[in-house]
DNA sequence: AGCAGTAGATGCGGGGTACT
DNA sequence: AGTACCCCGCATCTACTGCT
């Protein structure tokens, strides 16, 4: 049986090609999925139900089904309850399709995928129903049994906080700006991809061209890789409002002395035409941190996202920029990726 | 055999404690 | 009361060890 890792990339990549309006039924999507894999998929129903809501977000409260293809322990995740108490009340149900709220085990998830909001944006004691275990719990590794007493709220930040990659990862993890769990997630992928592990001892990386620009080194293992590749994850100011009530902040500012915007490893790019005009300043080149945090302020001051399903929803001119009529949150910074070039 | 825990690094939020 | 600081948990990866 293909692995669950495998069939989340076969999950993504198919809801990519297609996009999310081609999902008309969870069983016609799990035929394609088979087709494409070659292998009966019956048994991964829920799973591939679980990976296209964490793709798709809100907007696809539940794929519809039908009762024969989630079994009941399967479906022991997913609660029906009364229209007027929905999680996601904001979207117009669709005619046939039920409501469902998360019991626990789905909660995570749910809360793993709001991820990329901020704190104050993403309220689940506002947007959601009162509730004996409410989406409120924190994300928890899957290894985590299931009675996990109540913690503080994950939220976005930390490992989830997205940061800036130096050029010399980016050709590894191929995005401009990803969260460092991301990364790493990416950066593994890589070494699988080239197979870059030493057969003998599977802890160390062989590096190749790519990743020796990278690490500086022939070879490392996975437990020095962090540390070198934090060189390479630059931070993003967007993301944390300059002296705000970090303490580490504050006292590696005060410790360190060092201004924000001094911040090193980070390279000016060439801006494209449709940027520069976006940006209007007649500048040509950019720092990419600074052109993300001003495509955000730009969102903010216009309130262009909608907070309860985290997309962007582009006016004119950023229809301009991004040549679509909306856009999801985390794919601005990808989108903004096509603007901005390497200097020659 | 299968599962859980551990190793290492990262940045941030928040609880707890100490001090002014 | 306010400020400063320490410490922990969080996610991610793989290989290995110890336990059931």
């Amino acid at each position: 049986m293909v692995s669950d890792q495998v069939l989340a990339n076969c999950v993504e990549s198919l809801v990519r090609e297609g996009g999310a309006a081609s999902i008309t039924s969870l069983e016609n999507f799990i035929r394609q999925l088979e087709a494409k894999l070659g292998m009966d998929l019956s048994s991964k129903a829920s799973f591939i139900n679980e990976q296209i809501y964490i793709l798709l977000g809100p907007h696809f409260p539940q794929v519809p089904t039908s009762s024969s293809v989630i079994d009941a322990a399967d479906s022991s995740h997913f609660t029906q309850i009364p229209a007027a108490s929905c999680l996601f009340d904001h979207i117009p149900r669709q005619p046939n399709v039920p409501s469902f709220r998360f019991t626990a085990p789905m909660a995570l998830v749910a809360a793993t995928h709001q991820e990329h909001l901020t704190h104050h944006q993403y309220n689940p004691a506002t947007t959601a129903a009162p509730d004996p275990a409410p989406a409120r719990a924190p994300v928890a590794s899957p290894k985590e049994s299931a009675p996990a007493a109540p913690k503080r709220r994950g939220g976005p930040g930390g490992l989830s906080k997205v940061c800036g990659v130096t050029p010399e990862l980016q050709t590894i993890v191929g995005e401009p700006t990803m969260a460092r769990t991301e990364i790493v997630k990416q950066l593994w992928a890589y070494i699988r991809r080239n197979n870059l592990q030493d057969p003998n001892n599977k802890r160390k990386i062989i590096c190749n061209d790519e990743l020796r620009l990278v690490f500086e080194t022939d070879s490392t293992d996975m437990f020095k890789m962090n540390k070198l590749l934090a060189k390479h994850i630059i931070p993003l100011e967007h993301t944390k409002e300059p002296g705000s009530d970090s303490k580490r902040q504050k006292k590696s500012d005060r410790e360190v002395g060092v201004e924000p915007e001094s911040q090193g490893g980070q390279y000016l790019l060439v801006i494209s035409d449709g940027l520069a005009e976006f940006l209007g300043t007649g500048e040509r080149e950019i720092l990419q941190s600074e052109a993300l945090k001003r495509v955000w302020d730009y969102i903010e001051a216009n309130h262009l996202e909608d907070h309860r399903n985290s997309m962007i929803m582009c006016d004119t001119k950023l229809q301009r920029l991004f040549a679509c009529e909306s856009i999801s949150a985390s794919g601005v910074s990808k989108m903004l990726a096509h603007h901005l070039f390497k200097q020659s």
